[in-house]
DNA sequence: CGTGTAAGGAATTCTGACACG
DNA sequence: CGTGTAAGGAATTCTGACACG
């Protein structure tokens, strides 16, 4: 039945639907893969495949750059974002480890 | 923000993408289609563009293919479906009609 | 730096038709 | 009936480059 979440993260639209669903043109989109902002999947002949997260993920950088924020910035930026939601997990881990071994020690 | 149903049917994907998503040949998508059982939209310059709904329907007429089952059967089955779900919708407005009327009439 | 554009080639898609069974 | 295939044309996509500011 395929969940929600795969089917957001998954690769499968060409750049011209990506183009008409954000607006943005091809070389801007191009650009912004050469920037790093956004990891397109490739055919094997080459062409790049785009996810409905890809297209969230465009817009919100075409926000950001029309703030003239350049696109190091925005790369960085979503480092941070990815990297404070790798230390939530890490924490939610923690937490449950410690409740784990709480509940242990209570004799 | 996107939810998930108009997910589901945005008609997104290319013919390319369907074939191996579903493991079906070009062939048979577009005769699918022929047969009115699939309803892929068109750009501007005819090619056709297909939704993740698309692909779960495809996989069910691949079954019943394979079941034997020929494509005037399926179609009328779809329909069937469809009515079905009409009805339950009907039924629903009805209730709450009467129980609106109900509420009124007791004075 | 971010974006437009023309250039040339390669891959994609389309339709209508013939084939087979 | 359902599907494969070769044919020819049209639309899509790609890269690398030059341009501007």
């Amino acid at each position: 039945m395929v969940d929600n979440q795969s089917l957001r993260d998954k690769k499968v639209m060409t750049i011209k639907i990506v183009k008409e669903l954000t607006g943005l043109s091809e070389r801007k989109i191009r650009y912004y893969e050469e920037r790093k902002l956004i990891f397109p999947a490739r055919t094997s002949t080459g062409n790049r495949m785009f996810s409905f997260s890809d297209i969230e993920k465009l817009m919100e950088i075409a926000e950001k750059l029309a703030d003239g924020v350049q696109t190091d910035e925005i790369r960085k930026d979503i480092k941070k974002r990815e990297n404070k939601k790798q230390d939530q997990k890490k924490e939610m881990i923690k937490g449950q480890l410690n409740s784990h071994f709480n509940r242990k020690l209570s004799h």
